[in-house]
DNA sequence: GAGCACTGC
């Protein structure tokens, strides 16, 4: 490969300097309109793209004009890095220690002090502030950064604030709050006339021109096969100028097969006759997605050798999480998994679906940083225009609300569903989270939070995982459960490797660790290898664990259990006694949160949920309970994941016994009654009446009509599934075959 | 007899 190809290669590429000091930035000629726009009004949005530095300068200048000086400025991300790195670049401009004046807050690392005056901070951290301290008294002015990616954390903050500035200087704050929305050019209508038809300030960013080129090789039926991916990665390297790739596929399973393809291919490259631009003598190929070790990500980011084109292929992890410079070619399979929630079977469906306009041109993007570059989608301008939505659904309107709306009760916001969200959320989104709420004793019938609601807000988890972690404390057995729901908070422990020799292996250590604790229950087998494994040891090597995963899990186990610590001193916190082997005590507190994802025997091997969609279910082959669904009769089960049929994950056999007192409260008030009770306060009387109208029975969506047109969504995931299935068994060999 | 996009508290 060194050859002595001739012109640097790389080098020429990168015009852009490699760090912009605050003085360069375009955001500096706006300093004045943005320090008298926040210290003139409550509301401000500031548009611009990225690079215009309005992230780390404006929270300077605010600070600089003595605006922080009755608070501090709370500035929020939607991630953990990119709140840590513009943090200590700002502390780093001003000549400061991070922590002191310049300070950031994110889940497991609290780096601020009483002097910060400038707190950078994720989204959701400012959230659980919130819950702590409603009026937010200790700041002066919010901004909210990224705000375009609409994550849920931020949609919520979005009302809230709106909400917290309509109360009109409540008693408790010295001065009245500002607020900043800051946000690529995006929606800035709507998001103007949310915030009361504020002022929005545009600041122009740093960035080339992207040519955008329409490929027309995917049909709308086809769901990003990666062979025509791979077409389109050697097109680009054999005919294209020096420059990096970057492949946006959806799964690791594309990513890995189109990688080995396209490395077959490129080894037989002659790169004497057929490379266009003959300082390209290379390919160096890397595949990037978040399950993949942080050692493996971290190769990204070396630059290739001299006269090596470098080209990762990757999940959307590349469109916001992680930056790859040098990036000139972008290839755009115009899909992306995203995970759905379905309320009326109450499941969550991970699809593969058309990426939004907005998110095509984010992807389009990453080839401009450092100079101008290409994007090549490969659907048709009639996909663009008939398949891809303009903009994104927000977070809020395809997830389960059942946290969000616990925590909008604790703060007091009773009627949920008039509260000023900036995307409302469909209403039988909010009624099936409600109804979540009620059976788990969270709110009351009025739709009040009650004791337990607000012992479990306390928890950084879901719901009914925080009710079995209360169970457990009120019998002084949370060793058991804090464990357990650490784990099921993280991701997969379960290494499985692709080679199927190392797989067989890897299932018979996985086998091994669950029979060590009696073969069947998967959350005791978890609790098992959390008590194990306290190193990256060869125990992990041994038994096919990801270290990282139970790494994370350790951490929030020791925040579960500070929070656990401190709710059981106050003397209200239930206390109970119980009689019995300790493996009955485990499965009763799981049964105490999870008796909503109770499932009886039905035929054969499948299973029938008592939750009133009555779906059946298959118990999955990662299970140790796979294959002795004959000797079960009810189950308990952590999540559910749909296919080539619906299966449940994370399984444990219980007693009818033990649930058969918490079955009714599954029945027991409708989602239409909690509708009502969610809007205004009512008597028992009127629920009663409503109880028997079978029109409103209607209108919160627990028709037959309605439930059948639900199997027909899962039939079509099925079938989706089973499709793309086949595309990506036959899709490789295919198409390429014609043109190589 | 199977598959896990990405965040966050």
């Amino acid at each position: 490969n060194n050859g002595g190809g001739g012109r640097a290669a790389r080098g020429s590429l990168r015009r852009g300097p490699p760090a912009m000091e605050g003085g360069a930035l375009p955001i500096r000629r706006h300093r004045r309109a943005l320090v008298r726009a926040v210290s003139e009004r409550p509301f401000l949005i500031v548009t611009g793209e990225t690079g215009s530095g309005k992230s780390t300068q404006l929270p300077k200048y605010l600070y600089e004009a003595g605006l922080a000086k009755h608070g501090a400025i709370g500035v929020t991300q939607p991630r953990r890095v990119a709140t840590i790195s513009v943090a200590q670049r700002v502390a780093e401009e001003m000549g400061c220690a991070l922590g002191g004046v310049v300070g950031y807050q994110v889940r497991f690392d609290d780096c601020s002090s009483e002097e910060t005056a400038i707190k950078y901070m994720t989204d959701g951290c400012l959230l659980r502030h919130i819950l702590a301290d409603p009026l937010l008294s200790k700041y002066s002015i919010i901004i909210l950064d990224e705000a375009h990616e609409r994550s849920l954390s931020t949609d919520i903050l979005f009302g809230l604030l709106k909400k917290l500035f309509l109360q009109n200087k409540p008693p408790g704050r010295k001065t009245e709050m500002k607020v900043v929305v800051m946000s690529a050019t995006l929606e800035v209508d709507k998001l103007s006339e949310f915030f009361g038809h504020c002022s929005v300030l545009h600041i122009p960013g740093r960035s080339y021109p992207v040519k955008e080129i329409f490929c027309n090789l995917l049909s709308p039926r086809d769901t990003g096969s990666s062979a025509y991916a791979v077409k389109v990665t050697l097109d680009i390297h054999l005919n294209e100028a020096e420059g990096d790739i970057l492949v946006f596929l959806t799964g690791q399973i594309e990513i890995e097969k189109a990688c080995d393809l396209l490395f077959k291919k490129a080894e037989t490259i002659d790169y004497r006759y057929e490379v266009h631009d003959q300082s390209v003598e290379g390919l160096l190929i890397l595949p990037l997605y978040g399950s993949m070790s942080t050692d493996q990500q971290k190769r990204i980011f070396l630059p290739a050798p001299k006269g090596i084109r470098k080209c990762v292929v990757s999940t959307n992890i590349a469109a916001t999480s992680l930056t790859i410079e040098g990036v000139r070619y972008v290839v755009d399979s115009g899909f992306v998994k995203q995970l759905n929630h379905n309320p009326r079977v109450g499941l969550d469906i991970l699809e593969v679906v058309p990426i939004s306009k907005s998110e095509a041109m984010q992807r389009a993007g990453r080839a401009g940083r450092t100079s101008s570059g290409k994007s090549y989608r490969l659907y048709s301008t009639e996909f663009w225009e008939q398949c891809m939505p303009d903009h994104t659904v927000p977070e809020i309107k395809r997830t389960s609300l059942t946290s969000v709306i616990l925590t909008l009760k604790c703060l007091s916001v009773h009627d949920v569903i008039r509260f000023p969200y900036l995307d409302r959320p469909e209403e039988r989104h909010i009624l099936e989270a409600l109804k979540q709420l009620y059976q788990c004793d969270a709110i009351d019938r009025r739709g009040h939070v009650t004791r337990l609601g607000e012992f479990l807000v306390q928890f950084p988890l879901p719901p009914n995982l925080s009710c079995a972690v209360i169970k457990a404390a009120s019998l002084d057995c949370e060793d058991m459960l804090l464990p357990i729901a650490a784990m099921l908070s993280v991701e997969n422990v379960f290494i499985r490797p692709g080679d199927p020799q190392k797989q067989k292996e890897a299932e018979l250590q996985h086998q091994e660790l669950s029979s060590q604790v009696g073969g069947c229950n998967d959350f005791a087998t978890l609790l098992n290898i959390f008590e194990q494994c306290k190193s990256p040891s060869a125990w992990c090597h041994k038994y096919w664990i990801h270290w990282r995963a139970v790494k994370s899990a350790l951490s929030v186990e020791k925040q579960l259990r500070e929070i656990t610590n401190k709710l059981k001193q106050l003397p209200d916190f239930p206390k109970e006694t119980f009689e019995g082997s300790r493996t009955e005590l485990l499965r009763r507190c799981l049964c105490a949160g999870y008796f909503i994802n109770v499932a009886r025997r039905s035929a054969a091997r499948t299973f029938c949920t008592m939750d009133g969609h009555g779906s059946i279910v298959y118990i999955h082959p990662s299970s140790t309970l796979y294959n002795q669904e004959t000797r079960l009769e009810w189950i308990i089960f952590h999540d559910v994941t749909v296919t080539s049929k619906i299966y449940v994950r994370t399984v444990c056999p219980v007693r009818y016994e033990w649930v058969k007192d918490l079955l009714p409260r599954l029945h027991q008030i409708d989602a239409y009654e909690l509708s009502s009770v969610a809007r205004e306060e009512v008597t028992e009387e009127e629920i009663t009446r409503w109880k028997h109208k079978e029109d409103l029975r209607r209108q919160c969506g627990l028709t037959k009509l309605e439930k059948r047109n639900d199997d027909k969504s899962i039939q079509d995931a099925r079938a989706r599934y089973l499709e793309r299935k086949q595309q990506r068994a036959q899709g490789l060999s295919g198409p390429l075959k014609e043109t190589s």
